[in-house]
DNA sequence: TATTTATGTCAGTATGTCTGACGCAAAATT
DNA sequence: AATTTTGCGTCAGACATACTGACATAAATA
């Protein structure tokens, strides 16, 4: 009866890569590489005033140039009080502007000024070694197969790019 | 020159997985993943009256029974104060035990309780779904894929284990 | 014995987040 | 045209998580 706390499982669940060890070990190295990675932006922006939530903010806004506030709210999963304390901080800041929608004039239009994207870009450069040489090293197929099992977990990435 | 950009990067660079769109992209998912993970125990705990910070605790002491407060510290990457705060919530709940170790009688080991148990399998069975789910989906390849990038990013996940 | 290590604690502070309430202008609906 | 809804900004207060710095204790180690 080794396969007895398989029973209420689905079939090919007593496959070794969808074991529970094999899921929480890739819990582990998703909450680890996340850490990492914020890590690498906290120590760049703490020089500028700045953290963590500024730098996923700026970040995104420089991937998403004319992104809308609500489209901002969305990708990072928090409320528009918290949004806004960050937002002023980078506007006061001047590393974002915040311009009146054209089409409907009721929603902001966000994007890096010269200055965000200078900041954006140093947060990167202090990121992207990491991501790099991960990549590098694992290979074309293995980051296809990263990159597919991370949309399984969390859909198209495209659906949280800015719709202008 | 449609080549420029790639001018003072290593030479297979301008593989379009290496690019930085690529890179971000990589990014960006790795954020939305975790944020989501992390969500889903966020949901269960908050019936306990406990947070993130706990289920992280939680889950890695259940992952690593009878480890030193020193390898837990090592894993979070918090300060002990903070740690403390975590743990003792955990320890008056009932939910993890902090015993003398044995061999040096300096450190302390910590499990989780058969309350402890219940709870983290709670929160497992909370994010399992997403884990499991993503990685039947992307299939076993793409599962070696995805540990062998975010080793490269993290390191050995051995590394983080108890060494009892 | 002196020192270092592993841990726990107290106090104060910073950051990021939340809920709830209110206001305003522009768009959408009736 | 009047009304409702939407997108956004803000004030106020609160909570969760994390930080620094200082200090205490017991056990291991030199």
């Amino acid at each position: 009866m080794s396969d007895a706390k398989f029973g209420g499982m689905p079939p090919d669940t007593r496959a070794l890569y969808l074991s529970d060890e094999a899921l929480k070990q890739g819990l582990d190295l998703l909450f680890v590489a996340a850490r990492d990675v914020a890590g690498k932006s906290a120590e760049v922006l703490s020089a500028a005033g700045l953290g963590r939530a500024h730098a996923r903010a700026l970040h995104f806004i420089g991937r998403n140039p004319g992104l809308s506030v609500a489209e901002l709210l969305d990708f990072l999963k928090i409320t528009k009080q918290s949004l806004n304390r960050v937002l002023n901080d980078l506007i006061l800041g001047g590393f974002v502007e915040r311009k009146t929608g054209t089409k409907d004039r009721r929603t902001r239009r966000l994007q890096v000024t010269q200055a965000g994207k200078i900041l954006a870009d140093a947060v990167w450069n202090a990121q992207r070694p990491m991501l790099a040489a991960a990549f590098r090293a694992a290979g074309q197929d293995a980051v296809n197969g990263y990159r597919k099992v991370l949309i399984g977990m969390t859909g198209d990435p495209e659906r949280w790019r800015s719709k202008p």
